[in-house]
RNA sequence: UCCCCAGUAGCUCAACGGCAGAGCGUUCGGCUGUUAACCGGAAUGUUGUAAGUUCGAAUCUUACCUGGGGAGCCA
């Protein structure tokens, strides 16, 4: 069996192809076939006198989305999208399908959330999923390539990492437990055993928040390094975002057409990247007439988006009060009112993709910290240790893969960035 | 949690107080090169649910349900 990918090498040849109906045409004594297998799609031409009668006759009565095989031989034909076309001489149905209910036309969003299952077949999902599954590979090898283990967080958690309000409680036999918000805390302890680390996986945040750039299971990147400080630290997802950009733009040209996506956009997305403290922020955000943000106020997806127009490559804003971040972040010992964090902010308005910082590596400091954010010490027994036994300057960020996937494939929400997406109103398929 | 908008055929929508409609899809037929093909015929409805106003409600009012957009919060 041969996959439609492949066709150019078998020009000429007696070939089997196996796949779906995507979209089918006719005139007269002659079917035009469009079959998608997942790798491409091909036009199948069944011409009347070069098959028995049964076959032209079924073929004028399969459905979208019937599974198909058909034989037949492989022609150059620039009349056809592919440059190839199949003359079919057999064809047989494997499996029909009677009205299937996304047709080539428009439709609306609720209505391909409620199939999503079947929306996936669709040309543009299945070039989204294609673009994702090519990040997570670039991710994996950008770190595989430079000494990092990949380590696994637990999903089942028994305390908060970052806050209380937005977890997920599950009953834990006769305890509570929570679904992970983020596997950095681990990642910390990790670290101290194997100096560069990377955990990738679901994350969960109950957030009641409904707008494009939402999910309340998404995938995150978390590495963490030891001996590496803010400055590296900054470097390292600066070189990560570049790479992983590159490789889609290396090696998805075809899903990056089928998305219409303005690929001299990502090709401009080159080290170094602009970099801006969060008072420069603020700065860039009056000189906009925003006045009404004053120093100290969090910045907000308008906020962001108005400082990042300013540039064409994802931009660095490091340096936020103290006030606005979580308590395990360092402080710039040349200036206490900041931490020593990151947020990048990718361009066209897709927001954040990086947070980030540099972690307190003092005992005495973060033994303050969390009693000056009123958490349980008893809870962050463990977290202390590692403070306690050996403990060395670390940093590490998180990196949203659904917001890298959005920008990347130049779509307006992140709901079409993982396969079965799971929002606020949604559960299902 | 708050604010705004929308629910009419399988889908996308029209009808905006007076006969329930179109395009696509489906189905039947036509065409030897179609590119979301085209041409002709046909079938398809508890107008989200419940109550109210009215001679008369898809249309106006109220509540609820479902979905969409945005805010706060975040990656």
């Amino acid at each position: 069996m041969v996959r439609i990918t492949e066709v150019a090498q078998h020009l000429g040849e007696t070939v089997r192809l196996q796949g779906w109906l995507y979209n089918k045409r006719s005139s007269g004594k002659l079917q035009f076939l469009q079959l998608r297998d997942g790798s491409g799609v091909i036009q199948c031409v069944v011409f009347k006198g070069d098959v028995p009668e049964f076959i032209f006759e079924e073929a004028g009565h399969i459905g979208q989305e019937t599974s198909v095989w058909v034989e037949g031989t492989i022609k150059e034909d620039t009349r056809s999208a592919l440059g190839f076309e199949l003359s079919v001489s057999q064809l047989g149905v494997i499996s029909h399908a009677y009205d299937f209910p996304i047709s080539p036309k428009e439709h609306g969003v609720a209505f391909l959330m409620e199939n999503r299952h079947l929306w996936l077949r669709s040309a543009r999902q299945v070039a989204i999923l294609k673009i994702r599954a090519t990040l997570m590979k670039a991710i994996r090898q950008y770190f595989d390539d430079r000494g990092f283990t990949n380590v696994d967080a637990p999903i089942f958690t028994p305390n908060a990492c970052e806050g209380t309000s937005n977890l997920f409680e599950v009953e834990y036999f006769e305890k509570t437990a929570y679904l992970t918000q983020s596997g950095q805390l681990y990642m910390e302890a990790a670290v101290m055993a194997l100096g560069k680390v990377y955990c990738f996986g679901p994350v969960f945040r109950a957030e009641k928040s409904k707008t494009r750039r939402h999910l309340t299971e998404f995938w995150m990147v978390e590495p963490e390094m030891a001996f590496v400080e803010h400055e590296e630290n900054l470097q390292i997802a600066s070189e990560l975002i570049a790479f992983a950009v590159q490789s889609v733009v290396q090696n998805c040209q075809a899903e990056l057409t089928v998305l219409e996506r303005d690929v001299a956009k990502l090709e401009a997305i080159t080290l170094p990247f602009p970099r801006i403290t969060y008072d420069e922020a603020i700065k860039i955000l009056h000189h906009h007439g925003r006045t009404d943000v004053v120093w100290g106020d969090d910045l907000g997806g308008d906020e962001e988006t108005l400082v990042s127009q300013a540039f064409d490559k994802p931009v660095i804003i490091e340096k936020y009060p103290v006030t606005l971040k979580p308590f395990y972040m360092k402080r710039n010992p040349e200036n206490p009112q900041q931490v020593l964090n990151m947020d990048i902010i990718a361009p066209e308005g897709y927001g954040e993709i990086v947070g980030g910082s540099q972690r307190e590596d003092d005992l005495a400091v973060l033994e303050g910290l969390i009693a000056e954010h009123g958490l349980d010490d008893a809870v962050f027994r463990w977290y202390l240790d590692l403070r306690t036994y050996g403990s060395v300057p670390h940093s590490g960020f998180g990196l949203g893969l659904e917001r890298l996937v959005a920008w990347i494939c130049g779509l307006h929400h992140v709901r079409e960035c993982i396969p079965f997406p799971r929002l606020m109103d949604r559960l299902s398929p």
